[in-house]
DNA sequence: TCGTAACAATGAAACGATTCAAAGGCGAGA
DNA sequence: TCTCGCCTTTGAATCGTTTCATTGTTACGA
């Protein structure tokens, strides 16, 4: 069990000086050939692997980049993530990856540990109160871009999709099929997401005479919690249900429709209409196709890491606030029973 | 846009010597309150946080666990890796995540990666043939612990689940409710866990008589590829349809339920039984709820943990490779209509 | 043949935290 | 008052890499 090989028994190895063989390593152009290959032979026969730590403690920062999510279990992220990743890689940079779990302890001890690591910029959808933190260490010339969050271009740049717009894209959509009993499903309202979502679809019901919407507070965002929604709107019995449900998020969604359909007997779209927030790829398998609302996940991950770049090389960046725009996708949760034939 | 403090400018600051800050962080017992008071106040005030690197370039290590895993988006492995995550963190390790995306080039990648980081330890489920490579960490002083695959003993600790008794027990039962012509639905079969659940299915098969099972290869495995192999079924006609699918994992029976059931008016389980591999959340709210083959990720993401500690502690440590059993788990797609009043 | 420019290779200094042998300070007991 | 021992604090050495001013070498034109 030796120890692992260091620049310095390259160079012995090879008969060449240390600052030979870290040119051979970075400024290749430099070195004759006939010494390159020497060293890199050395460097073949020892096993050498360079030592990050070493590398970016000279340098003084990493090539790495901090992501904190929300929830890695959520599609939504994960596909962000890979954008991320992905275009972080053209630049030699690579992620790591945090889970907040949309707690704010665990986001603090994120950006503590990604503090540590001396990471070059972070991305970050956050849960907590941290601006002045971020504020302060982009100060120190650690920028942030906010992910999934529109923030104050005074302070920081930030990668979002308009979710009023989508709520109303939602909501319209059902008022559109003749639907007028609304309800909304989502939770905690703390969550600013899920109350954008939430007033989108109030503009939209505004817009329209003897329409309703009712807020039915969800316990999280998964497929569990929407069953649980579902299940104590069955309570209800059939006169007081609504008859278009529109959910804060696919996995809720997907909750609510199971508890309708496969254990009530309510029928999807006839009774009820219900459409999610994600476009998640589970959405068209679902026991009836789910309606939703895209996300450009892709471009939101890319987009993210081209702000943050931007940030790193300019001196004085401006911070720009980049909004997309959802997409209502149509699937046969909310096909209106006056299309079907 | 000033530089992050160092612990010299927090010793300067608190007019003590850089050891004594050290000690502040590292052995607190060691110095007096008065001392120490005083250089936590300085440390507060000025924002220092510890540099990582040079930490670690002088421990010769990390803290920092590698995992590479065939597909982040597989939740099989999103669910492993978070229980890792929680098992790493109990001894203060943290997890950096590496996708190989079943490229043995991204798996390479990622060990290079990795090695940089000088990683204290590598779980990974592997894609190309690295058994020497790791074997050469493990010289260095780098344990691995395979996941998700049964390694040769003398080498590598691993975990895994018994993917020739998952195979098995998805074939036993699709035979069990008289079905006979069967097809297993999954590929590439250069990948192990794909071939051994076949393997499983053929000794399952081979104990019936008249029982026949016919292998579609599938281009990957995600619920596009399973529903490109449920189309070119359907191409067949009737009359050579199987009468019982097994596909190799969820998110394949997923997209072949999609295919047969959406597009093609099969009828689950009537025509055709289905059953898929890793039960994952989605299986349940499927179209026609999936039935599927249970794996523990939890216990295997802790378990692979706990074996890595174990060779990290131990001078000579034994390799251990720990098999869990998967479990069978019933729903509609398999739900014999003998069952059915 | 000499001078000079272009190119190669050198090796010491620096990055920031930890470690540890050594020094300093203090009080108690002789 | 002196000595011994204990507790606290010190600061130089170390980890492995990169950088850069310096030295050494070569080739070419005058």
């Amino acid at each position: 069990m030796s120890r692992a090989a260091s620049i310095k028994d390259v160079a012995n190895h090879a008969q060449v000086a240390v600052g030979t063989v870290s040119n051979v390593l970075n400024n290749p152009d430099r070195v004759s050939k006939r010494t390159k290959d020497r060293v890199l032979q050395a460097i073949d026969e020892l096993g050498f692997v360079r030592n990050d730590a070493a590398r970016q403690l000279r340098a003084g920062h990493s090539r790495t980049i901090g992501v904190v999510v929300l929830d890695v279990g959520n599609p939504f992220f994960t596909s962000l993530v890979r954008a991320a990743e992905d275009a972080a890689a053209v630049n030699g940079s690579a992620v790591l990856l945090g889970d907040s779990g949309h707690d704010a302890n665990r986001e603090s001890h994120y950006i503590d540990l990604f503090q540590e690591q001396r990471v070059q910029g972070l991305l970050i959808s956050p849960v907590g109160d941290v601006a002045d933190r971020l504020e302060a260490l982009r100060q120190r010339g650690v920028p942030t871009v906010l992910v999934d969050r529109l923030a104050d271009e005074d302070r920081f740049s930030s990668v979002s999709v308009d979710d009023d717009a989508g709520g109303y894209l939602a909501a319209r959509h059902l008022l559109d099929l003749g639907r007028r009993k609304l309800a909304f499903v989502g939770g905690p309202l703390s969550i600013r997401q899920v109350s954008d979502r939430l007033a989108g679809a109030r503009r939209a019901v505004a817009e329209v005479d003897g329409a309703a919407l009712e807020v039915l507070d969800s316990d999280g965002q998964s497929v569990l919690a929407g069953r649980g929604v579902g299940n104590s709107l069955m309570e209800r019995g059939a006169g007081n249900m609504p008859d278009g449900i529109f959910c804060a998020n696919d996995l809720l969604a997907l909750g609510v429709m199971q508890s309708l359909t496969m254990m009530n007997g309510v029928r999807i779209p006839d009774d009820v209409a219900l459409i999610g927030y994600d476009d998640i790829d589970f959405a068209v398998s679902a026991v009836v196709p789910l309606s939703s609302i895209r996300q450009p996940t892709d471009a939101i991950g890319r987009t993210a890491i081209e702000l943050l770049t931007e940030e790193l090389d300019a001196q004085h960046p401006r911070h720009r606030a980049v909004v997309f725009t959802p997409e209502l996708v149509v699937r046969q949760s909310t096909a209106g029973v006056e299309a079907t034939p």
